[in-house]
RNA sequence: GGAAGCAUAGCUCAGCCGGGAUGAGCGUUCGCCUCACACGCGAAAGGUCAGGAGUUCGAGCCUCCUUGCUUCCACCA
């Protein structure tokens, strides 16, 4: 072995390796009990940065704990390739928009890029010793999740959870879709209350509004009905100025009598109150904006304008007519659209909507049900889902994702869906295979796409090919485990819950696992559109190892933010490099080492007992650990054994035992062998899940002749009897060594030097293992005489 | 406005059931080239555990209040 590890063959060269020889291939749960896993496909959306390496490598560790626990593991890799985002992505790239094409060509382009960035996904993934089963990957816009997705959505609108309306919805101009309420952001926002007078028979009656350029849209005034000032007005009539038309002034116990003025101007639609309004009093609807963000043509005085460009105007002119009182800076919050940052609008339209607010109480109990990792993200889903306000809308006015299998029946409107044989079917390319009830024959097909969440909702069902001919939902479902990042806890964890209840009454997955981001600076998130990573993944590989990023994303704790800094990187290599010296230093000792059939532990020496019982604790322990999916912890403790222990003391104690055994003897020598052997393998095995190819290559180098299987990551953790007698021995014998090396540092002393005696105080039920450890301890310290004292 | 999380060494953070800060890594200072490792070994300095009150024999940990930071949700007239 040479004196520096060599990381860049040795680790494309073992990635090669568990390719070759299938290493984490999926037994389809012959003989061990499976663990599967739900990981989240990553949005093709633009580049993947340290972030998504931060969380997804935390799951992968669980996976690798796992199978080194005896479980098969279902461990799929996916790719969420269809939907908006990827379509943003994709009208970036070609400088294009996507309502400039037909539809199959910007579909074909889209497929193009898709394919580009998956392979280098996979690639990254593939790098940093993912051990997942790439035979199982799947795609949200394959034929089978199409399938799925759409079969889910009949299924659903045959029960009536999923049903067509026609309401005003969270509608993005920019984007020109309707959205769901999980894909609305609140950004602060500086604006203008703009204060006018609205005339009524008994005098005027003063209206504050933002927006202004929805006075021809005004269909009534509220004020509350216990405001003194105003109930005079409830039943009268009030003109709405510029416009001149009249509006009727009702009451509403919903008025803040403190906003504004306390009289307030509802118009279709300004924001989500007026949409409720609307509905509660049954108002009339008057179209101003348009689904494209412009102001409806017939519109006087800002026909044809942007919304921004019309309420200037409309300002302008109630200036100049004198008829805006006054004006007044506010801040206040605004609903923006997560994928574009552009301020949401309330437009009526027909949407397929999935009901989420009658099930509530179904969606809480589920995530008692579920355990999650860390406990208080729960709180999250629960507020969530507590404040839901609207079903779930599904359809979005795109282009690139699952169309609905839906068709209309041009006689009677009725939806028609599709054949499950006919399934994907895309209506704009198919019919129905039979007539309408009615007899009508004539359909007029559904142009809207899935939302993209409604597919990836499914990724348990995909995986399990839920009702295919090879579906294996009895045995991966419920999944072990779900992991994901805190974000989208409100979308992929609250929808798949929800999907999963209502199609197979079961909840998704055992266990959630959530992490948390990583960050540029302080609040900044890292993101793919803010380019504020600093050097790709790829590049930090090749500079630091993909054992060095895998060992710093164990270093936080789950679920808690936090930064990137690459000087940690550099903690990561030196411990590298340190399990490799270790590693050298054992093989060279164990070169003529003969391994047992069995050993009889009675039959070592005390202190090499300690070690392989440190090891053991340290298992169990990491393996507690593990189980609650702490990653840092369970790392910490190892750390702790393997520098600590294992190298600043147990090495040092043997040392002269296994380089010379005429003054050891050989008998003893052989028992530091035993040790070393059993502990570093131990050890390699702990660290297998972090740094899987520093440990793998250890294995091969030297473990592999010996033990049977073929990988390091195909073996067991092991744990045995706990004997605390050598714990404790090994503790009290530490605290000595400590002492001798602490009285020589004082005296500046190197640590080879001799010292004439070493009185030792020894509690007698350690005595025998003293004087076992006589020559060990002499040799260790340079003490050339040693006596024990009780 | 509601809720959650966080506040511990210069920095980043551990601290399980309430039992003596036993802390770790980085950084700093000092010593040591000890035949796996100077990407190392050994040691040292450094803390009013955000502030206050309470419960308790005993509080970093439990309760309440205050302050600051972060996040989620609500608020869009």
């Amino acid at each position: 072995m040479d004196r520096k590890y060599d990381f860049h063959t040795t680790e494309k060269e073992l990635e090669k390796f568990w390719e070759e020889q299938q290493i984490y291939r999926y037994r389809n749960g012959r003989d061990r009990k499976i663990f599967s896993i739900d990981t989240p496909p990553p949005t093709v959306s633009g580049k993947l940065h340290i972030g998504h390496v931060f969380s997804y490598t935390q799951a992968e560790m669980i996976a690798r704990y796992k199978r080194m626990q005896g479980y098969d593991v279902f461990y799929p890799f996916g790719f969420d390739d269809n939907g908006l985002p990827t379509e943003r992505l994709v009208e970036k790239e070609e400088k294009i928009h996507a309502n400039a094409l037909p539809r199959s060509e910007f579909r074909r382009k889209c497929l193009q890029t898709i394919g580009k960035y998956e392979t280098e996904f996979q690639n990254l993934w593939k790098r940093l010793g993912f051990s997942v089963d790439w035979n199982l990957q799947y795609r949200t816009i394959s034929d089978l999740s199409q399938k799925i997705s759409q079969k889910s959505f009949i299924a659903l609108a045959k029960e009536n959870k999923a049903y067509m309306k026609e309401s005003p919805v969270l509608w993005c101009t920019e984007c020109q879709t309707s959205i769901a309420q999980a894909e609305l952001e609140t950004k602060e926002c500086e604006t203008t209350f703009n204060y006018l007078h609205f005339k009524t028979p008994l005098g005027d009656l003063p209206i504050a509004t933002t927006r202004p350029e929805l006075l021809a849209g005004c269909v009534c005034i509220f004020v509350h009905p216990d405001d003194a000032r105003y109930q005079k007005f409830v039943g009268q009539n009030a003109i709405v100025p510029l416009y001149d038309f009249t509006v009727p002034i009702l009451a509403e116990e919903s008025v803040a009598m403190d906003k504004g003025t306390g009289a307030v101007m509802c118009a279709t639609f300004g924001d989500s109150t007026d949409t409720q309004w609307y509905q509660k009093h049954r108002l009339p609807y008057k179209k101003i904006i348009l689904q494209d963000g412009t102001i409806q043509e017939a519109v006087a005085y800002i026909g044809g304008m942007q919304i921004r460009k019309g309420r200037e105007r409309i300002i302008e002119l109630l200036r100049e007519k004198k008829l805006l009182v006054k004006q007044e800076k506010i801040s206040h919050m605004i609903g923006i659209h997560e994928r574009c940052g552009n301020e949401v609008e309330f437009i009526p339209s027909r949407q397929w909507y999935i009901d989420i607010l009658s099930d509530r109480e179904l969606f809480l109990k589920a995530a008692d049900e579920i355990h999650w990792h860390p406990a208080h993200m729960k709180s999250r889903y629960q507020t969530w889902v507590e404040n839901l306000k609207w079903d779930w809308c599904i359809s979005r006015q795109r282009y690139f994702g699952v169309p609905f299998p839906v068709w209309y029946c041009r006689n009677c409107q009725k939806p028609l869906f599709a054949e499950e044989e006919q399934l994907p079917v895309n209506p704009l390319e198919s019919r129905p295979l039979k007539p309408c009830d009615c007899g009508c024959n004539a359909f007029t097909p559904e142009e809207a796409v899935l939302d993209t969440w409604a597919t990836s909702s499914v990724t348990t069902l995909i995986n399990a090919r839920y009702g295919e001919e090879n579906d294996i939902s009895g045995k991966i479902l419920p999944m072990g485990m779900r992991c994901q990042a805190h974000e989208i806890i409100r979308t992929w964890a609250f929808y798949s819950i929800v999907k999963s209840l209502y199609h197979t009454g079961q909840i998704p997955w055992r266990d959630i696992m959530i992490s948390g981001y990583v960050l540029a600076k302080p609040g900044e998130k890292i993101s793919k559109s803010k380019n504020n990573a600093s050097g790709s993944p790829m590049e930090l590989i090749e500079t630091h190892s993909a054992d060095a990023i895998r060992y710093w994303a164990a270093n936080s704790k789950l679920g808690t933010d936090t930064f990137f800094s690459e000087e940690e990187l550099r903690t990561a290599r030196r411990f590298i490099q340190k399990l490799y010296n270790a590693a050298r230093f054992a093989i060279l000792q164990l070169e003529d080492f003969t391994k047992p059939e069995e050993y009889d532990p009675a039959e070592l020496l005390p202190v090499d007992r300690w070690i392989l019982q440190r090891v053991n604790e340290t298992t169990l322990r990491a393996r507690a650990l593990l189980e609650e999916y702490e990653i840092g912890q369970a790392r910490h403790e190892i750390d702790t054994l393997f520098w600590k222990d294992f190298c600043d003391y147990y090495i040092e104690i043997a040392k002269e035992r296994l380089y010379q055994p005429q003054k050891h003897g050989a008998a003893q020598r052989y028992s530091g062998q035993i040790a070393v052997y059993y502990g570093l393998l131990g050890i390699i095995k702990l660290y297998a899940i972090y740094t899987p190819y520093v440990t793998e290559y250890i294995y091969q180098e030297f473990y592999r002749k010996y033990e049977k299987e073929l990988s390091l990551h195909q073996t067991l953790w092991e744990t045995g009897t706990e004997e605390r007698i050598y714990i404790e021995f090994g503790e009290h014998l530490k605290e000595v060594i400590a002492q001798v090396r602490k009285n020589k540092t004082e005296n500046q002393l190197s640590m080879k030097d001799a010292i004439p005696e070493l009185i030792i105080t020894c509690p007698e039920r350690f005595r025998t293992f003293y004087q076992q450890t006589e020559k060990d301890i002499m040799a260790c310290t340079g003490a050339e005489k040693l006596i024990l004292q009780p």
